[in-house]
DNA sequence: GCCGATCTTGACGAATCCTTAACGCCTCCC
DNA sequence: GGGAGGCGTTAAGGATTCGTCAAGATCGGC
């Protein structure tokens, strides 16, 4: 999680660089508003904490200049307190602004929100393919050979927990469990049944199946 | 474009919906948390701006309670300045945080950040067109065969969000609560009601749909 | 205060899904 | 070689969910 700063003061700079590496974020910092802009074209930037009193470039221009082509949250700092700089840099694209001095905790309060709202509608790429199906999780979408499979509830949730542990074994235990409830622990049969419906809908052999293995006496992997 | 604001100072309350009603926004007002929750899931919200000196709920109650549903921006107005109180907002779920007394051209220009970037990743699928209909979401416009179709804010709110997310499966629990609000979450009679008006309005053959597909026991789905 | 539109609620066959049992196959071990 | 246990397959019943209809309740506008 890259967070750039940006301040001519290198004291605010090496402060707040320290005080973000304790939070466990990975930080980026630049001086003036030309390195500023080229820092964060290098790499992902997840915020960018931008001072407006940047020796080379008016702030507002920064906000308007990366606005150009990213929608990274921008929490601008700045020791003005008038009403107009703070709509300025917010209709510029800032979408927080904090006056100096402030403090550390309300810095960090106000950046884990920013940082919630941006990564929340990141949708987990949830998207697996195999020789013979595809299977989408964000959308529950599985295709095969051009055509939609329908899956009932307890067969999309056996699916489910195997998908999103390729390659690992589940124990028929973890499947009960977690589909039917601790009290089904025993209830192998199901599994059966079930697996057997999967691999008839998936598979291209259900009766040698390549990705829907057994292992036996232990559980059920997926192979993608 | 629904704005609630929740304060439980009638003065207050009054003056923001004139302000904000100047600028072209439908307000919507509360005085307490309970009806605040009410009004919240009664309609959609886009922006709420809530008092935390509330006097039936502790102000970050309110939050937290809004966000078992909604992800919804919250601007949080307070008298007080401790840095411990804006944090604890924050973490509660807020977006921004403004101490009274505060000007309102800050607050406008704060208001127009959430909003920027909480209607920005709407991508812009205002068209959508299938073989016997086609809907327009910016207009509210609904087309079958060069007919004109009416829909209720019901249904139209079903619709929209089965729309706005084509082939991916919606939960019934997840339309209950986006429509009816969280307390409905297990009426799944309303939907099957709705669903059907909807297909007889919109597909050639009600009785057997190509574009409103039930995934038994588990939700909808839009295909185009 | 009335009327129309919309929303809620209940009830009923029909469709779908889950459960259960039976049977045959295979492997492993005695 | 035979038996036991685990696994795959199939089919039928019972339970749940879905679509549909209609009537009562509620809301909003005139």
């Amino acid at each position: 999680m890259n967070i750039l700063v940006v301040d001519d003061d290198p004291h605010i700079v090496r402060a707040l660089a320290i005080t973000l590496k304790g939070q466990g974020y990975t930080v980026v910092t630049a001086t003036d508003g030309e390195s500023a802009l080229r820092a964060a074209a290098q790499r992902p930037i997840a915020v960018m904490i931008l001072d407006l009193g940047l020796p080379d470039m008016e702030g507002n221009a920064v906000i308007t200049a990366v606005r150009e082509w990213s929608a990274v949250p921008i929490l601008v700092l700045s020791a003005r307190h008038g009403s107009n700089d703070k709509v300025e840099a917010l209709d510029a694209g800032a979408d927080d602004y904090i006056t100096k001095p402030f403090g550390l905790e309300e810095l960090l309060a106000r950046l884990r929100a920013l940082l919630r709202r941006s990564t929340e509608p990141m949708e987990e790429v949830t998207k697996v393919e195999t020789s013979s199906f595809t299977v989408d999780l964000g959308k529950r979408q599985i295709t095969k050979e051009g055509q939609d499979v329908r899956m009932t509830p307890t067969e999309w949730n056996i699916l489910d927990i195997l998908i999103r542990n390729p390659d690992k074994l589940i124990t028929q235990q973890q499947l009960l469990t977690e589909v039917w409830g601790p009290a089904y622990a025993k209830e192998a049969n199901y599994l059966r049944v079930y697996m057997a419906q999967l691999r008839r809908k998936l598979e291209k052999e259900p009766g040698s199946p390549r990705h829907l293995i057994t292992e036996p006496g232990m559980g059920y992997r997926f192979v993608p």
